[in-house]
DNA sequence: AACGGCCGCAACCGCTTTCCC
DNA sequence: CGGGAAAGCGGTTGCGGCCGT
């Protein structure tokens, strides 16, 4: 069973993309925003199937990708995601909001695996992070700091997230679609690269009439700008950034932060987790919602099942 | 300089999920 | 509600560039 692949029709190309099928396919998209792939190739003429745009588009020619070397902190976001998460590289890449699946994948695939293995095998190894710190510890010590650890970040989680102190952040903002809170400018969607090749179109970022409907939505930096607009919004923050402080220390991402005085360079996980809050307010989906799933259910929330499932992963990666 | 092996990345393939009629 | 089509996603492949011999 099963429907023929889109691309068996016979004149489609395959193999790398040209400039000019990338400026074709730009400037489609600059006209008519993402989406509606299948009506791509034949508005277009680009003899291309319409996943193959799609990709092209998510890929590479989507505003906002930053590509080259990813830093120490993008490096150890992705190895702890990747424990939580497994491979779930779209997962994942909704914290790297500048990097694409693919792009994290390939990173994974070539560089990380290996560094990992790495790691491991060296005496002095083991990554400086909270998972393999705790693995020098006895499984004991480590549920206890874990369930403390928990118990502080669902504290904080509901301290950023009461609505009396964060509107921004209420989950009832989502049925009318106009949230009270500042979100950035729509121009800011697009974090600039001056890399990406969708610059073969000059002025297509602020020319352009819809925002990608993907990971990248949202910056780190456009989410920064918020803050302060409003003295519940400013409260919220502090209390997202005191949220955030206790989860990387669940997660031993306190040496990312505490060398950083930029906050903007300081966002975590969980902030990003925020990022998508604000993101399920304008109608999109919000990955990781089991995150907030376990800090919030009281099924969940002795963390037993989150201990579980994390040292299953630690387990399966430091094995 | 030529060759072969290795590496990294872009793109493809096919399965799953979501959407729409 | 069910089925078909589109979109999303993760695994895999193929190709080009780099490096060592």
């Amino acid at each position: 069973m099963g429907r023929p692949p889109c691309c068996d029709k016979g004149g489609v190309k395959k193999g790398p993309w040209t400039p000019e099928e990338d400026i074709l396919l730009v400037s489609y998209i600059q006209e008519h925003g993402p989406g509606n792939w299948r009506g791509v190739p034949t508005n277009t003429g680009l003899l291309r199937c319409s996943k193959s745009c799609r990709l092209r588009w998510a890929n590479y020619l989507r505003p906002g990708i930053k590509r080259g070397n990813f830093t120490e902190q993008e490096e150890k976001m992705i190895i702890h995601l990747q424990a939580l998460l497994g491979n779930r590289w779209a997962a994942i890449a909704a914290y790297l909001p500048e990097r694409t699946d693919n792009d994290i994948k390939n990173y994974w695939n070539t560089h990380l695996k290996k560094k990992l293995k790495k790691l491991q095998t060296s005496p002095e190894g083991r990554l400086g992070d909270g998972l393999s710190a705790s693995q020098s510890m006895t499984r004991g010590q480590w549920e206890r700091r874990l369930q403390t650890d928990i118990d502080m970040a669902k504290r904080a989680l509901s301290e950023a997230l009461s609505p009396e102190k964060s509107t921004c952040l209420s989950e009832s903002d989502h049925s009318n679609g106009s949230s009270s809170c500042t979100k950035p400018a729509q121009a800011s969607i697009y974090a600039s690269s001056t890399e990406n090749i969708a610059r073969l179109l000059k002025g297509w970022t602020t020319n352009s009439r819809k925002p990608a409907p993907t990971n990248s939505a949202m910056t780190q930096s456009s989410f920064n700008m918020a803050p302060g607009t409003d003295a519940a919004s400013s409260v919220a923050n502090r209390n997202i950034i005191e949220f955030s402080k206790t989860f990387d220390s669940l997660f031993g991402l306190e040496s990312l932060d505490s060398s950083n005085s930029d906050i903007s360079q300081s966002l975590s996980p969980v902030l990003t987790l925020f990022h998508d809050k604000t993101k399920m307010e304008t109608g999109e989906e919000m990955p990781l919602s089991m995150l907030e799933k376990w800090l919030l259910d009281e099924g969940v929330c002795q963390g037993k099942q989150f201990f579980s499932d994390i040292t299953l992963v630690a387990d399966a990666n430091f094995s």
